[in-house]
DNA sequence: GCGTGTGAACTGGTTCACAGCG
DNA sequence: CGCTGTGAACCAGTTCACACGC
């Protein structure tokens, strides 16, 4: 089924699966592509041809059955079982994401080990979860079999920490880094997050003024449609 | 000139302008697009039409001076003027974003203010920039002009917080939580970041195997060109 | 009628390949 | 030569528009 299913399609495909996840929690049994579409500020042409990716689920006329729905994503993209993780480098934004664990376990990912350089810190930071130095981070990743990574160290560490990591086996990187980091190993996927760049590019958008993703819009006939469900 | 930048470029020029930032502190005077194309994990086509978007700029032969084209990108997109920014939601994230400050600073950001919803939190953080209760928040931003902000609230408040932020007259939002959010006015650009979806694509898109985007790649000619330099 | 599934058309970005210049 | 600038070719993703099913 899945003959490479495109970046973005897998992203929306995330949220879609969180908006399933929320829209049963508040007793929704059934949910269309419109409706979807206004959850992610996307158009349901892109919903449907995400959800077809996948393969074919929908009962006409009604739209989607959201918890069906949220399994058939969770099965498709992998999204079943716990995936340990691993946050490295314990300063402010580290531990800050280290006491986020709730919300990272609810969401299918278990923290399982944090890393710092300094043996000072490891020792006044009280966390539910095991804290090693950074010289231990390959073996323990090893050990554990840990899967997934949050990178928060100062950009200078960055890619050594990113190479111990793959090295140890890690699949997938999430940096918080202002440094690009790349793994030599092919098949890990990183993504990098940095929080000035972000901000630059929100500045030079706006006052660039490019043209609004929602001025280039749908036919009348599509628009009303849709204008429609509000 | 500018007439129409696509995203991905913007994106890529900002990662540049840092590049250069970086190469200038180490003494370097002078940069390939090859150099540039290692450094963000991209290729040197795709650098060099990236810059030529904003006009040209280079000194065939010895690549591209890196303080002019710093000062370049930072013309054209308006880089230069500190930007007001505002931190909304001061739990452990949005704290430890506060304190990040000091980077922020250095980019070219000036936190000018903090809000939150409780008055006993604004009570116990000692920062170095005002706190707001939130319902001070539209007026706040658009006394002090404001133009970004950090959205780090929980995931029920997004919407209502973004829509204050928008009315206050905020340009940019970064929003770090779980749901996705929209403005209403057009033109302000909003970056959703949730790392629990991050972690999910991540996780999808390790274990669906898409084919690596390092895979598909140039010709003989030009992968040599590009090795060599390493 | 309402809403999914889907080819076909289109738009946007990336990569190629090479001319031109120091 | 080495490296930029750039049309042209290519590939990817989005949007359109409509057939088909409940």
């Amino acid at each position: 089924m899945n003959t490479k299913i495109p970046t973005p399609s897998l992203t929306r495909l995330c949220l879609i699966y969180q908006a399933c996840e929320d829209l049963y929690l508040k007793g929704q049994a059934t949910v269309s592509s419109i409706e979807l579409a206004r959850i992610l500020d996307s158009s349901s042409a892109n919903v449907r041809k995400d959800i077809n990716y996948l393969g074919e689920i929908g009962n006409s006329r009604a739209g989607y059955e959201v918890m069906k729905l949220k399994n058939f994503i969770a099965a498709n993209l992998n999204l079943t079982q716990k995936r340990k993780t691993c946050i490295v480098g314990l300063g402010r934004l580290g531990s800050a994401i280290l006491a986020y664990e709730g919300r990272l376990s609810a969401g299918g990912y278990r923290v399982v080990a944090g890393f710092d350089a300094s043996i000072n810190r490891l020792e006044t930071i009280r966390a539910t979860v095991p804290l090693y130095p950074d010289y231990e981070m390959t073996d323990v990743v090893r050990q554990e079999q840990i899967e997934l990574a949050i990178v928060t160290v100062p950009g200078e560490a960055a890619q050594k920490v990113t190479d111990q990591l793959v090295e140890g086996g890690v699949k997938g990187i999430i940096n918080f880094t202002p440094v690009v980091v790349k793994s030599q190993k092919a098949g890990v996927r990183v993504r990098n997050i940095d929080m000035v760049n972000e901000l630059r590019v929100l500045t030079s958008m706006m006052t660039t003024e490019q043209s609004d993703s929602k001025m280039k819009r749908a036919t009348e006939t599509q628009r009303h449609r849709e204008e429609k469900n509000r």
